[in-house]
DNA sequence: CAACGAAA
DNA sequence: TTTCGTTGG
């Protein structure tokens, strides 16, 4: 999925305090569907209710939220409205990948391989139309604000970080850099290890935060150049990309020659795209204008009820989160005071 | 993914 | 106190 411009970016370690006091505009389809993927049981299974309706996204929004206003970080989550049509192709490609997905997960489970099992299961996730309700209905019970974006929601992530509204887009994909964020924040949570799949080892996922002028200075290219080289790379909008171009290749290419429309080699290619109207979805995306942020008040015993009540939730785990979080509001109201 | 609790 | 395997719903 998405970009891979891992190699090409300016990648700079950070930690979660650094966004203290800050708006972090949140990918919500990135965020929630991650947690839909990874929380799960061992045999693949996500968590649910008494009903048998899944609540992982609820779980992982729960402990995020929780973890993000601790540390005073302001998220505001960006929800996706109509993809552009040209993402159809993807959005089959990403079917398809779900399908033949589920076959071997139910092979696996039939093998007994738990392993395989779990990874399969996560290869199935899917978003359903409810799961971005309940999301919203919680994220109000946090006084945390959201916004539906047109169309891609990163677009309107990136767009909030150019007009000042937020610091920072958080996501895993690499598309907020060409769509214009001035930055990017990925692995934006505060755990630290992740076991490496079907392997013994561990790495370290830490915060990391790309700075869109910083790579473009260092890679010596503009904006609109860095697109084609996406483009060349494969997004979602051609998500095949060019043939025997990876992103070294792709950089050289357009270093040397820096439009799509020069390169001798991909003309032929670059025929079956609408590389034009590619490059306007990044360069020109359809985006919400919004006037003003607005968190509310914690609506504590909202969040309990409905996670308890209604979600199965454990009520001494959901109460001692929220202590959890509650202290560490206080704490910073002190600190506050301590300056008047 | 993040919390929890047992073990080191 | 830190590390690691397990559980959460």
């Amino acid at each position: 999925m998405g970009l891979n411009l891992k190699d090409l970016v300016v990648r700079e370690k950070t930690t979660l305090e650094a966004f203290s006091n800050k708006v972090i505009a949140i990918d919500a389809y990135n965020a929630i569907y991650q947690f839909l993927a990874s929380i799960r049981g061992p045999d693949g299974l996500q968590l649910s209710d008494a009903e048998g309706r899944i609540t992982s996204h609820l779980s992982g929004l729960l402990y995020r939220n929780v973890n993000f206003l601790s540390l005073g970080i302001k998220p505001v989550y960006v929800f996706d409205g109509k993809p552009p049509s040209l993402k159809t192709a993807e959005i089959e490609r990403r079917k398809q990948i779900k399908m033949d997905a589920t076959i071997k997960y139910e092979k696996a489970i039939a093998d007994g391989n738990l392993e395989d099992a779990r990874k399969y299961a996560q290869q199935t996730t899917s978003m359903k139309d409810g799961m971005v309700k309940e999301s919203k209905q919680l994220l109000t019970y946090f006084g945390i604000p959201y916004i539906e974006a047109p169309s891609e929601g990163e677009a309107t992530a990136a767009h909030l970080t150019n007009t000042g509204q937020a610091y920072a887009s958080a996501s895993q994909d690499f598309d907020s850099i060409l769509c214009g964020a001035k930055r990017l924040v990925r692995n934006f949570t505060n755990s630290g290890r992740r076991k490496i799949p079907n392997k013994n080892t561990y790495i370290d996922i830490v915060p990391e935060i790309i700075e869109t002028q910083k790579t473009l200075e260092s890679l010596e290219l503009t904006r609109e150049e860095l697109i084609d080289v996406g483009i060349l790379i494969g997004t979602d909008f051609n998500p095949n990309g060019f043939e025997r171009i990876g992103p070294k290749t792709a950089l050289k290419m357009i270093k040397q020659h820096s439009r799509l429309e020069d390169i001798p080699q991909i003309q032929e290619q670059l025929q079956e795209i609408d590389f034009q109207q590619i490059r306007e979805i990044f360069l020109n995306p359809e985006v919400a204008e919004i006037d003003e942020i607005i968190f509310n008040d914690i609506d504590y015993e909202g969040i309990t009820n409905y996670l308890v009540k209604e979600r199965s939730f454990s009520e001494d785990r959901v109460n001692s989160t929220l202590n959890r979080l509650k202290k560490a509001l206080e704490k910073k109201s002190q600190n506050l005071d301590q300056w008047f």
